[in-house]
DNA sequence: ACGAAAATAAGACTGATTCTCATTTACACA
DNA sequence: TGTGTAAATGAGAATCAGTCTTATTTTCGT
């Protein structure tokens, strides 16, 4: 209920000119209290937990707003639903590992990757403006727990 | 209608174990003969154009079959339907330019840039299954035209 | 050629996301 | 501090890619 953390919020959204509405308010809120990557409808969920009143259809409209003023970055880890977290800085992108088996990401981020993606795009005469890089595999943990008579990837 | 390309077909679909019924032939004909990343529904419409008898759930059910098998190669990018290409060999995975402009799709490998991911695996103890690393931007071709008001290529 | 197992066709179904439109809200300005 | 208006929202219908179900057909070993 921090007043001055909504007073904040408030203008961060009318400096990228859009109307402080409660729903974006509580949104950004949301995606700043938590590291998590969240979907949709687990945001939806949780700002209707918080008793705010919110729509779906708000829910996605306001990511999309959000998402097009560089507020929210949208993650897709291939799985058929998007996620959502809090924009970094611009110098502060990073890319994901995703475990296959437990679902965990890990983010990263290689300053030499970055560095060949630039020489790759020069090469092409391509003008690049944001990219995805996500690795699939098996996260430590669960490679670690992996003497069980577990199969192979289930593939999704 | 080459009778020696069908049976070519069939003799990988049995080397993978699966029965090599006509529209699985026709499948893996359509993708062997363009270098273009098809969506489902194109390969739907063209195999029916081309006066196969074949349904929307084989097509997606063949195609799930072909990628376990490796035959075919599964791509996201990112627009909310995979695209499919014949897979090529394991040495010869590549990356993608994805313009936003006209949606052509460039090719690429980067040794250092794949040498940077083991090297992240390893800092985080992590085994890589696969990636995908999708730059996002404008082609040659869109930003040339860029000064021309006019060119507006939608091509979703 | 025969039959069991596998694959297919058609369309119902699902789950994520987008759209529609009537209603409500934010906020510039009087 | 009210008010008009453009923008935003709520509720649910619609859409869209993809999956599932079931009766029917096909493949392929024998």
């Amino acid at each position: 209920m921090s007043a001055a953390e909504n007073q904040a919020l408030k203008k961060v959204l009318h400096e990228h000119e859009l109307k402080a509405t409660s729903q974006r308010i509580a949104l950004l809120k949301l995606l700043d209290g938590t590291s998590e990557h969240f979907d949709a409808e687990e945001i939806y969920l949780e700002l209707r937990q918080r008793q705010k009143n919110v729509s779906r259809a708000t829910v996605y409209r306001s990511l999309e707003t959000l998402v097009d003023q560089n507020l929210v970055t949208k993650l897709d880890f291939g799985d058929g639903r998007m996620r959502y977290e809090r924009s970094q800085g611009e110098d502060e992108h990073h890319d994901h590992l995703i475990c296959e088996r437990c679902g965990k990401v890990i983010e990263f981020f290689n300053l030499e990757m970055e560095a060949q993606q630039l020489f790759v795009c020069e090469e092409h005469d391509f003008v690049p403006s944001n990219h995805t890089m996500h690795i699939f595999g098996t996260c430590s943990d669960c490679h670690t727990l992996k003497a069980n008579p577990e199969a192979e990837t289930p593939s999704q």
